[in-house]
DNA sequence: CGGTATCCACATGGATACTG
DNA sequence: CAGTATCCATGTGGATACCG
């Protein structure tokens, strides 16, 4: 068994990442304006023009984003209950499982020095502020990377997916 | 006070959009390389050639992005204490913290089928997998999108600023 | 090994005009 | 309002060659 040769570090990596469900993840969504887009679908904008005019972005990168969302699930388009002749962009249930990671963002950047909001997120039955994101053991404990380690997985993912 | 126009949707996005951290927390790692040298890193690689073929990205680029991310504080170029001539890419704090993010975005993926990896992230102390990442209530409860809410801050930002 | 330099194809982004 | 079409400048990405 090879000490800690080069090649070594890669294939480990290589092995985890074999059918790593980031790039994909990252190929709909990591990218500025998907993730502007995104963050402005959570806080409320519905309509096109909402869009372009709070994000400054083009027309044209709008709209092809928009596109690209809603193919990917992300976004629904619909018409507008309240005007049937507009039409609205509103988050998926796939959409809205992607607040923990704009939130997660958000804080960092909070964190380290990327400017601050005024507002806060807040459970709205108490209004006290929401927890700091981050990675949990079983029973709740915050970790950090050093605390950290791969493990097989017990169940395979090879049979969830052929019974659905 | 208007009824819900469309200019009170949009203003009150730029309210919330106000100092928002996360266009420039976009800025620096909102972008596919960024996010899977990312990766990488959490997973240990640390020499250019691992990032480069690990990734299989063109090597102008991954010269590109390795430079902006140490600019940005996320890793820190320095040379290898196995041997000197070689230079290796590490986390710093900073960039560490990202890890929820990355993670949430792996378990987003995870959970709408975009793949899923054989060897999962576990506490290394009792070898459990780590929790699902969400947002948390205060006292641990998870919350979905409709339990929150905005509130205003107590504590100014400014103020923590000018102390530092 | 860890880059830089160069070339080239193509995507992105902004601006603006146009359409139903 | 919600786009599409067009133009153009610049950036991105891949391949390859080269260098200390």
């Amino acid at each position: 068994m090879p000490a800690d040769t080069l090649t070594s570090g890669i294939d480990s990596f290589k092995q985890a990442a074999l059918s790593c469900p980031l790039p994909a993840a990252v190929e709909l969504i990591g990218e500025k304006w998907a993730f502007l887009i995104l963050r402005g679908a959570l806080n409320g904008l519905r309509h096109f023009e909402e869009f372009q005019a709070g994000l400054g972005i083009a027309r044209n990168i709008l709209s092809d984003r928009l596109s690209k969302m809603v193919a990917g699930g992300i976004l629904e388009r619909k018409p507008d209950p309240e005007d049937g002749r507009r039409v609205i962009y509103s988050l998926t249930p796939k959409g809205e499982g992607l607040l923990p990671v704009v939130l997660a963002l958000r804080q960092w950047g909070e964190e380290w020095g990327y400017g601050s909001m005024r507002v806060q997120l807040a459970d709205r039955r108490d209004g006290r502020p929401v927890r700091k994101i981050g990675v949990q053991a079983h029973d709740g404990r915050d970790l950090t990377l050093n605390d950290l380690t791969w493990i097989e997985r017990e169940d395979s993912a090879a049979l969830r997916t052929a019974a659905e």
